[in-house]
DNA sequence: TGACGGAATGTTAGCGCTCACACTCATGGC
DNA sequence: GCCATGAGTGTGAGCGCTAACATTCCGTCA
């Protein structure tokens, strides 16, 4: 009564298994075997407990089930930067990746990067007795962080890794930043600025990388780099600076929210694009396309990463901690920010 | 098939209290006051208990606990359309509103909006024990849809409400479109366009209520009406169709992405922004100000919307389910998008 | 000294499910 | 007629925890 009183959620118990067998005539065991596998039980009496079940609206106790068989059929997923394009797109993904495989997936973000943080999530989501867990935490320290966490499930990582590791899924952000400048280059630019995501991201090494090496490969030296946060904001005061040095005909935007403060901040300086500088972004959010002018951009394909970073889990749920998979190669959408330099 | 052998997962079994109970030299009753109520313990077992915790790296199992005490500290949550800035921002509020008081959420997303994939939806969440659920899903039906659900759990909507019912919480959008049309025809302009979201969404159809107040009340007659999905290629084809009409000197778009659209197909049509076209949206995403030019807008607390429906969902868990909170006034900004018309 | 009472701890019985095994019948081969 | 066979079903234990009640301990007071 006082336990009601405090807590009505605890009142009302649903209907049991037992309640269920004893309605069909059968015993609780004959019930959890139409539930499991059906095929050892006799037509007749399948279709009278599926009938009671039917009637009293019975489902399946999700602890007891678990309690049982220490099998919850949930993966989790540690997330930081839920407000950002790629990591949002991310947790979608393997969530939906989840949900065709049967698997529930819960998600926990990361309020602020460090050991204890991530080693909270982790053990949050072990709480709920989840079978391996996706981590998308994009800082530089956080793969060798996650490999010391030692805990008893597979994790698989999915963001700032390289080609072959195991327990990785990945987009080769090297390979879509050398697309995107090599596009520039092949315009006829011969010296692309950069504006860089925050240095704590492995993401914007690999993307600042993959410019860089665009230059190299042709004995060019890659032009001014300046360093933002991600956000429009930071875009647009790296646009003001680039916008005062007339030797700078094109820009490459670590990813489309700066491109957007770019542009902004060339317009604001009267400098045309992409008749004057030419811009290029990363990321292909749905908007990019709508930006003035539209935003030639590099695309990645986020969903393909959740399927494969939920296989890879699955696969070393089942024993298989070998797997690995190759990165995604991002997509070139060349648009209208982008064109030859003037004279 | 034979499940258990395919899952080592379900091999390891983390130690139980039992054990724990049985290094530190007390029953597995005593371990457990140590977790829930200390105070009856006392101060000499208490540390011994927590040491054999901490040795045995010991954490309770949430199954167990669960099927215990039926009590879950979870709740859960329902949406759709997480691509949508409004959307996702509520989730994340909720959650964020949820990790604050200790409860976990979860989160699972509407495939298609129907009844049955409602009914899909909550049923999941059921399954998961969860105390209370709240439901973002913005479709005209919804709510109504939703109160016929009947499941022995309290369900707080979040959005298509209107002040005072309760189990609800929502944020004023008819308030918000209104101050937004105010405003342009504050500047002098005798008639402003639209650009809705689409008929099926409770907001649209507030947000369209709102606009076509403010013209009421000062004895104008509302422009021209375009319907739109939310995205910015229907706000861009809305947009162009504007452009060509001559005698409209304001648009009021639906949501932040469409009204990029619309500033894209004015630019194109070679119209100026804001001297011969004022734009206003709505939802004030972070990139707006960056738009070109900067994007006038409404903007909602969505934080405080999740913060408040999570109150209400609490409220009702411990009985109290007449709890009401009001609806959550959005705010005006005012940027570069908005000027008095041209003569 | 012994009965008393509150603080500290132990014991037992579930919560609802699965698993391993036991049991009951028909059926069929010898 | 007997036992092996296997399909179909039942029984009991146990997963790890909490809740209710039972018990022990020990200082206190008449």
């Amino acid at each position: 009564m006082t336990e009601q009183q405090a807590h009505p959620a605890a009142a009302r118990r649903s209907p049991s298994m037992a309640q269920v067998a004893e309605r069909a005539g059968v015993s609780h065991q004959t019930v959890s075997r139409v539930l499991n596998d059906a095929s050892l039980v006799k037509e007749e009496t399948r279709i009278r407990v599926l009938a009671a079940i039917e009637e009293l609206g019975y489902r399946r106790n999700f602890a007891a089930r678990l309690l049982a068989t220490n099998r919850s059929r949930r993966i989790g997923m540690v997330t930081a930067h839920l407000a950002l394009h790629g990591p949002s797109m991310i947790a979608l993904a393997v969530q939906e990746a989840g949900q065709a495989q049967g698997y529930d997936v819960s998600l926990v973000g990361l309020p602020e990067f460090s050991f204890e943080a991530l080693q909270n999530a982790v053990d949050r989501l072990s709480d709920q007795a989840v079978e391996a867990i996706v981590v998308a935490v994009p800082h530089k320290d956080s793969v060798e962080m996650t490999r010391s966490l030692q805990l008893g499930i597979p994790i698989v990582m999915v963001q700032g890794v390289v080609a072959g590791q195991p327990l990785t899924a990945g987009i080769d952000q090297e390979a879509g930043a050398r697309r995107a400048v090599d596009h520039l280059l092949d315009l006829g630019h011969r010296r692309v600025a950069h504006v860089s995501g925050p240095s704590e991201w492995i993401e914007a090494d690999h993307r600042a990388a993959g410019w860089r090496a665009a230059h190299e490969a042709r004995g060019l030296l890659p032009g001014p780099l300046l360093t933002g946060d991600w956000s429009s904001a930071s875009g647009h005061a790296a646009g003001l600076r680039i916008a005062q040095d007339p030797d700078v005909t094109a820009v490459f935007a670590g990813n489309d929210f700066m491109a957007l403060g770019v542009l902004h901040a060339l317009h604001q300086s009267g400098r045309r694009v992409p008749e004057d500088v030419s811009v290029v972004g990363f990321d292909d959010v749905p908007q990019a396309e709508f930006y003035w002018p539209a935003l030639t951009t590099v695309a990645q394909e986020f969903s393909e990463l959740g399927r494969r970073a939920l296989a890879v889990a699955l696969a070393a749920v089942r024993g298989d901690a070998g797997a690995t998979v190759d990165l995604i190669e991002p997509t070139l959408l060349v648009r209208g920010s982008t064109g030859p330099p003037a004279h």
